[in-house]
DNA sequence: GATGAATGAGGGTTCATTCAT
DNA sequence: AATGAATGAACCCTCATTCAT
């Protein structure tokens, strides 16, 4: 069945993705409409349940393909010899720019998933989800070098703090710019703000 | 409208708020079912739009009613002559903690409501949060020492990292119970880790 | 929720079980279409689904109904009192008769339910009948006075040829008329003819 | 168009065939799909309707081709000489019962057809029907020996008699059986039993 | 001849909302 | 004030049939 999907001319995959990816994000699993999307990818209705078995497939499918693209392109970017924590994570939380940049609506479409309150959905994400998340996690946390704390901190809970630290910032530039304008020089301000947090807790927790 | 519904006698408004809340709550707003309320709250299917032009109207006055209803139990409980920042902030996840175990319902429902994805309901709610935010937030920041932090420590920047991290710190224990068993046990062990981390970040930002 | 059908107004109750029986009876129960009943109906889609849960739950709703119209009409008129099985079966055929000419459609979708081969309802329909078809069965046969046959007859097989015969008999009439032009003239000619089968059969088998 | 049909390579015929027939059976002639059909006979969907214009003309053709195949298979082996009408309709009675055994599916979908409710096929069907059914009454009742009935018998009327009770067993028996285990043993066992029935009629009946 | 992508009307079902009572 | 029967648009999904290749 998605063999057929695949082997369609590419502009229309992604008129069809993007139209799902679209009204998905928008209204959540259960009220995202299967005629707005058709109507949005220009098809018919039947077309699209010649590709996908029903709706669920669709957006599982779709859930898989944007994962793997965003996580690809994260692992792609990476620096993996930054043995620094701290430039590391801040390396993450640039790439997430990057790709919110590149692909708004995939990224979009991932937040509000992972918010999908329908069962049938929720079930089975959270698996593929888990598996993700903790290959990634590992990856991000491999060989750092934890000699750089100062005697005395928790280097864990450091992270953690860290951790919250990029994302409380992120989220908080995420309400504030609501994914309109991210032009190249309100991209470059945001980077320089998140260093002056990050640099207080350089200070604070090395050596 | 909304007059003969508060001019109802208080029991009855109650029964069909707690219904309203719980099945929003569960279903979110566009998959929750009127007939369900009413069912729960034991009226009419009529009396419900008698007293609620629709059902965005019911949704819209019950996130009032419960934003008020919190906003108005955190304000009077929070000690705002505590002066230190951590001090107070602890006291705010504490709070936090407190709403959730009296009233899970409500704070279940505040939580789905922030997540909406039904444009109707996000559009309007937007405004009314914006505004609870950015009064509650100069509230809880108003008159806070900040003489106890280090010089060189950019005040501001400090005390949103605190916040960051009680965030952070909450988010991660919700994710972890999930509703369940919110014993006092529980309860206390959450709060003891909770000071670590705002210990680890006092002997960092402090004199 | 059938409470809330039988409530209804009995002309729209007919209106309602008419428009169903003969849809259901005509096209079978996957292919018949809730849009034609209800076009039928004069009522709103939506209604139907007020009523019934489904449209499974219309059709079984609709066989208890017609099953119990007949059998308790079938059994109110016949004489048990009679012991001579042909007698009887005599009026077996008769009174089928005589319900096929007042309710023509209610037997039609009695003999269209039989055939049914929707397994969802098949496997339903099967232990209703099984039951009625028992209970009736052993009523027809109960009390019946097994001195009139021949020696060397045997008892059991007998009856059922006389039974095949007027089944035969039936059918073959039932294919003649189809439903139709059902006077009472045709109808005296009919069991005046089925008495001349029944006749022989005596001749032959009884003392 | 049929004739694109007929000269096409025998196997691939009968697969499209068997694949129709099955289908047809299986689900009656609304809710057989045309997709499972191509799926089964392994052609595209194309070709199926480049062979007959549509699911309608494939299900008559295939009527008329079984019928075809059925009543040959009956006549060739039906001894027309036989001219005593008991021994006969027996010998009709063994040859359904062969060809059942022989062709299960044929004689599935020729039951099925006798039940189809679309109303596009019955009215189709029914001249069909009448001719076979005329032609082969005739056929099967023609040089009978009529002289071996008792006096005061009337002659017609006792044939159809031993028909219906032929009938009525072969009937009794599907069901008993519903097409599982048809063994050589169950057979012989069957037309025995048949045959008790059958040595009454001739006793009742014959001088 | 042969393919299968594409269509769109129709299927059963749900549900907020109205209105006569 | 209070009821709940009634509506109809919208939902997801199916399928015979067509047509460009």
């Amino acid at each position: 069945m998605h063999e057929k999907f695949v082997s369609l001319e590419p502009e229309k995959q992604e008129r069809i993705l993007n139209a799902a990816m679209k009204e998905f994000a928008q209204k959540g699993y259960k009220n995202a409409s299967t005629n707005e999307i058709v109507a949005e990818a220009g098809i018919s209705k039947g077309l699209l349940f010649h590709y996908f078995h029903n709706k669920k497939d669709l957006y599982l499918y779709l859930y898989d393909y944007i994962m793997e693209v965003i996580v690809k392109e994260f692992f792609e970017k990476i620096d993996l010899q930054q043995r620094d924590i701290l430039a590391r994570l801040r390396q993450c939380a640039r790439l997430k720019m990057e790709i919110i940049h590149k692909h708004p609506e995939m990224f979009q479409f991932a937040l509000s998933a992972n918010l999908e309150d329908a069962e049938e959905i929720k079930s089975k994400l959270q698996p593929r989800n888990k598996e993700i998340l903790a290959k990634s996690y590992a990856a991000l946390l491999e060989k750092v070098d934890t000699t750089v704390f100062k005697e005395g901190i928790d280097t864990e809970r450091a992270v953690r703090i860290i951790f919250w630290t990029i994302e409380g910032y992120s989220n908080q530039e995420q309400q504030r710019v609501k994914s309109l304008e991210l032009t190249e020089e309100y991209y470059e301000r945001a980077t320089a703000e998140l260093d002056l947090y990050l640099e207080m807790l350089r200070k604070s927790f090395y050596r």
